[in-house]
Formats: C-alpha cells, sequence, structure tokens
DNA sequence: CAAATTTTGATTTACGTACCTCAGAATTTC
DNA sequence: GAAATTCTGAGGTACGTAAATCAAAATTTG
C-alpha cells in the first residue's frame, strides 16, 4: 500500500494536522517536530497523491498562451492546436485561455506579458521576440512565480523556464548538410553550385539561427557551394515569390534553394512559373498543405519540420510541471526535426 | 462550473443514487428514469471527473509488458524506457510489470500472452511475432476486453487496439530515396552503383517491411542502382561481421550499404577493419552508442532511428485511454521516423 | 511566576465519485 | 386485492488530501 499523511502522522507521532502543515509549508511547527515529520515522510517514501490534493484543492490550472496573429499556416496551425488543447482541458483540469499580439512587435507582447502578470495565471506559454524588454518582461513573470516556457522561439538567458521548440542551429545545419549532399554530383560541376536563401526576416532569431547553422556545414563541408546574399521576403507570399522569380531570372545558375522561414507559397509559385534549365533542388520549412503538395510532386525535394502539436503539449505538460514543483522528464519534452522526403509523408 | 452528479440528480429529479446507476451500468432502474438521466447528462454536458472515480475506486491500472530478451542495444534500451516508466508508475496510479520472453519465439511469446490473460490486467502491450497463433493468443485477450497495444512490431490484421511503433514500409522507402540520392553523383558512374543490404532475418515482418520499402524505391527512382542478394546477419554481432567482411571484398565496388536490422556493431567494425578504393555510403537504423559514434566520425552516414521512449510512453498512454474507453490522439501517437545526420545529433 | 505567545492536537468539512444498505414506493403477477 | 417483485430514494462511508476551527499544551517573555 502506498503511504498516506495518516501513516506519516502515526510514525512521527504528531497529529494530521502537524502534518499539513509541514507538507504545506505553513507556519507554526517547531524545527524538532519539522524535522520528526520529514524523517517519516522519507522513511516511508511517501508521494503526495496528486490528483487527490487537486481535487480537494478543487484546483484547476490556469494557463495563458500568447500568440502572434500572424496568417503564415504555420501559425495558423499552431493556434489550432492551442484550440484543440483548450477543448481538451476540462477533463484535464487546466483551463487554457489564448491571448493574440500583433506579429513582430515587441511593444504588443511587453504589453500583452504585463497584463497577463496581473491576472496571476499558473503559467504562461509566449512566442518570443528576441529584445531586452521582452526579456524584462520575462524577468518580472518569474520573479512573481510563475512559470514561464517560450514556445517556437526563444529568449535565451532569460528567466524563461524552458523552451518548446526545435534547435534551430541544428535545423540550419542538417539543412546544409542535405543540401551538400543532394548538390554534390549531378547538379555540381567543376566551378561548384550556387544556392539562395529565402527568409522571412534577419532581425528574427530563429531565421537568423537557422541561416548561421547552414552557413557553417557550407563554408566546412562543401566549400565549392556559393550562397547567394540572403533574400527577405518577410514571410509574405507576394513579396517571396517576386524576389525568387528574380533571383532566379538574375542567376540563371542557382541549384539549390533553402526557405527557412514561411515564405514558401510564393516560392512554390515562382518555382511552378520559372522555366531555366533545370529544376533547382529545394529545402524548405514547415509540413503545411502547400509544402506538402510540393513535396509529393517534387517540386520541394525535403522539408525539415517542427510538430506544432507537440510543441503545444509539451509547453502543456512542462508548465503543469512547474506548476506542481515536479521534474521535467527532458527526453520526453525534446521537440526534433523532423525531415520529410516525399518517402516518408506521414 | 463543471456539473457533477449532484446537478444531474437534480435536473433530472431523480436521487443521487439513481444517478449513480445509469453512469456506472448497474441493473434497477426503468427506461423512463434511465432517460431522464440521461437527458440530464446530456443537456448538462456532463463529464465524469476521472481523477475523483478513480480516488475513489482506488483503482490503479495494472500493465504488463511483454518484452523479448534480445542482447541488442535497442531492445536493451527499450526495456530500459519501461524500467523508467515502472519507477515513475507509482504517481500515476500505474502498476506496471515486465515480462521477459525468449526473442523470436512465438510458442513461449503465445504461452506468456496466455499467463497474462489469466491474471486479467488492465492492458497489455506485446512485441509482436507475426504468426498465426500469437493472432490467435491476441485474439482471446481483446475477447477477454483486455485492450492490447502491440510495441515497435505490429501483428496486423488481427485484434490488437493499437500499434506504437513505425511504420517500415515507410522507414525503408526513406532509405532507398536518401541512398539514392546520396549516391547520385560522386560515387555512382554511368554504369550505375552496387548496394548491399544487411538484415537480421527475413523471416522477421520489420526487417521484411523496410527491405520492401527500400527495393520499391531503388527500383523505381533509382534503376542503376543494384541491389546484392541480402546478408542476414541474425543481428548477431559477429556474424554480420564476418558477411560484410567478406562481401566488401568479394564486392569491391560496393557504393552503399543499407543496414536496415540490429547488426549494427558487427558492420561498423567491418567497416573499419576494410580498406577499399573508397569508403561506402552507409544507411542504418536505430541510434544506439555505436551508430551514433559511428555518425559523430563519418563511418555512417545517416541512422534511421525509432524513439523507445515515446514509442513507450505512447502504449502507456494508449492502454490508459482503452483501459477508461477514451479517445485516442492519433497525431500524438504516430511514432515518426527519425532520421539522423551527424549535424542533427541530440 | 503569571501572562503572552507559539506550537500542537483533535475534529470537521470539503472535493467528486463509487458503492453499499435499507426502507419505502411503484409496478407486476397471481 | 394480496403477494411478490422491481424500482427508487435517502443516507452513509470511503478514497487521500486540503484547509479551517478551537482548545490544550508547551514555550517564551516580562
Amino acid at each position: 500500500m502506498k503511504p498516506t499523511v495518516h501513516d506519516i502522522a502515526k510514525i512521527a507521532g504528531v497529529s494530521l494536522a502537524t502534518v499539513d502543515r509541514v507538507l504545506n509549508g505553513r507556519p507554526g511547527v517547531r524545527s524538532v517536530t519539522r524535522g520528526k515529520v520529514e524523517d517519516a515522510i522519507i522513511s516511508l517514501g511517501y508521494v503526495r497523491d496528486l490528483a487527490a490534493a487537486n481535487l480537494a484543492k478543487s484546483r484547476t490550472y490556469s494557463f495563458v498562451f500568447i500568440l502572434p496573429a500572424n496568417d503564415n499556416s504555420f501559425m495558423i496551425g499552431l493556434t489550432e492546436e492551442v484550440r484543440g488543447a483548450v477543448a481538451r482541458s476540462s477533463s484535464e483540469r487546466t483551463d487554457i485561455r489564448i491571448v493574440d499580439v500583433p506579429p513582430f512587435d515587441p511593444g504588443a507582447l511587453v504589453a500583452s506579458l504585463e497584463a497577463v502578470l496581473a491576472e496571476k495565471p499558473a503559467g504562461v506559454a509566449f512566442v518570443a521576440i528576441d529584445a531586452p524588454e521582452v526579456r524584462a518582461a520575462a524577468r518580472r513573470l518569474s520573479e512573481a512565480g510563475i512559470p514561464t516556457v517560450t514556445l517556437v522561439s526563444d529568449l535565451p538567458e532569460s528567466s524563461r523556464d524552458h523552451y518548446a521548440g526545435i534547435d534551430n542551429i541544428a535545423a540550419g545545419r542538417t539543412a546544409g548538410s542535405l543540401m551538400g549532399r543532394f548538390l554534390s554530383g549531378p547538379l555540381m560541376d567543376e566551378r561548384g553550385a550556387t544556392v539562395a536563401v529565402l527568409a522571412g526576416s534577419m532581425l528574427v532569431r530563429d531565421h537568423r539561427e537557422r541561416l548561421e547553422g547552414f552557413s557553417t556545414v557550407i563554408a566546412h563541408a562543401y566549400p565549392n557551394v556559393h550562397i547567394l546574399p540572403v533574400l527577405e521576403g518577410r514571410d509574405d507570399p507576394a513579396l517571396s515569390e517576386t524576389m525568387v522569380a528574380e533571383a532566379l531570372r538574375r542567376n540563371a545558375d542557382i541549384a539549390g534553394i533553402y526557405s527557412l522561414g514561411a515564405g514558401n507559397r510564393g516560392l512554390i509559385r515562382a518555382l511552378q512559373t520559372a522555366h531555366g534549365p533545370r529544376r533547382p533542388l529545394v529545402i524548405a520549412h514547415e509540413l503545411t498543405a502547400s509544402t506538402r503538395a510540393a513535396l509529393s510532386n517534387g517540386v520541394i525535394d525535403a522539408v525539415l519540420n517542427q510538430d506544432a502539436g507537440h510543441e503545444v503539449r509539451s509547453a502543456i505538460r512542462v508548465l503543469k510541471a512547474k506548476a506542481d514543483g515536479l521534474p521535467v522528464l527532458a527526453a520526453q519534452e525534446r521537440i526534433r526535426i523532423d525531415i520529410f522526403l516525399k518517402d516518408n509523408l506521414p
């Protein structure tokens, strides 16, 4: 039988009330008595029954998810996943609220974080923007004892408790390695090969990190692959399309394209209308309806993906664990970089 | 406020006892009364509080994991993951027991399943062997109302409730696609390229399926890649090593090796001692200490992996859900094929 | 040493559900 | 219409913990 508070009281020779005071850190216990109770807890190997405790407290975990009101497929999918979690939340004693913020706007994010801080939720998840004022707001949350998790985009060297997202440098390295290997041979002559990079904005940390990883691997392992200046398409379909089309026109010898942002719809349109000597090798990020279709019909060769559903569920698990002061299973919470070819599409 | 049984009683105009009889399918309720209660349940949107119910029943889920006593790294890791789950199980109202069976022995597996059936656990997970008698034993379990999950290796067209493992045909296709792309160019001349396949045994379903996927992609997309007859190394390090060494000696032009079983330690040793004109391109399965090292230092080029921890946790979640009659979140329970290059090693 | 303060015990109620008993009401059977 | 049977209500206890009250004991303070 699992030991209960009653067993502790019996072994320690104190009353239930005292055990309760020790367990819940309430005042009014001499240190000698506290010691006796703690010894009993250890010797019995007591672990609090969380289900019973939550029932007694009639506790619900109230979490807030702050999400950018972005219109790209990935962010829409992410929001959808959080909605799904909201739908399931009642049966899991969680009460999840979604707060929308304008995208790429540190000030708005800070304002949201402040507003959220005021209502003292049991935990906050947000898509970070890498700015000092955001870091300061995160610090105020953690100083108020509110567990915080960054989602998709991290805020390193801050007081966040956890990051639910992929390692973007590793993602860029992986893209670089695939690009190098796929290009070696058929698409590369003795003069080397030229590769274009399409990003959203170099102001966003994820994009910077992916480019960094990509460039590093290319420079070290595939020195005869040349990377053109980055095209910043602001994750906008129309802008991305014209930029890519323009680049293809100007550089007939583009052998590969790495799309590290969310401008894939435009990229795909540009590729479908272009008619160069040969189709460039394309590696993109995020499996959406359009990238999936492009992968199937050979317009895109590989897609690196982060599973938004996993990220959301992981964020919730971590927030819950932190709220309960429980340890986090690191292996379970590591968000993986999925590599999809047309052959392993789910 | 979430509705409770008390609210149902009030709305339906019956007593708590009657509500309880309806909710738990106990006899002694006229169909008219039952209807009133059911209407109230629906109109209130009542959902039973599982935590409270389990507390009242002082219920623990008793699950049994039947695992082959195999000595390869993957199975050892899998067992380790189940052990970890056992360690955590007390705090999750689960009581998991591990049963060892001799590997590759359908009779022994059936005997274990029978023995387990006798003790009526709340759920069973087992690594299936594709044999009619195993299928029959699984049927008896499900007829007894015991949820069953196959782990790592499936038993298709059986009465199992769920399969916690990867799609091995897709894994083989992915390996084929990577092999074809990586080979095209530097390692392939106009005469094409030769590829060797190292398997454990063609009697095991996973291995057959991986080979099937691999061969299909190669035949369709890379017709000038030739696959040598499969080497069956029985997942034994020594045997695998001699078979690979022998093959390399006989076929100096082997450009690629696909290791789809668990004979990687032997394979790596053979590769390290061989000194052909150029290193073959190697794709293997399962990220273990040895494949990880080989990936880092370039002996292996890509590793396809299934995360044993995820499989075990998924199996437990599914068994729990089935035991409670709850739906399963398919997206969460899909086990993915991880592709590791040296650049995205975790 | 008395008064004030702190510490502890005993007891109770509550959370939402399960399960049991027993009495009384309603219905069916003869 | 009486007897047998089936249904229903009222009430209780339990699961393991939280949280509160109030009295009694121990300790510290003046």
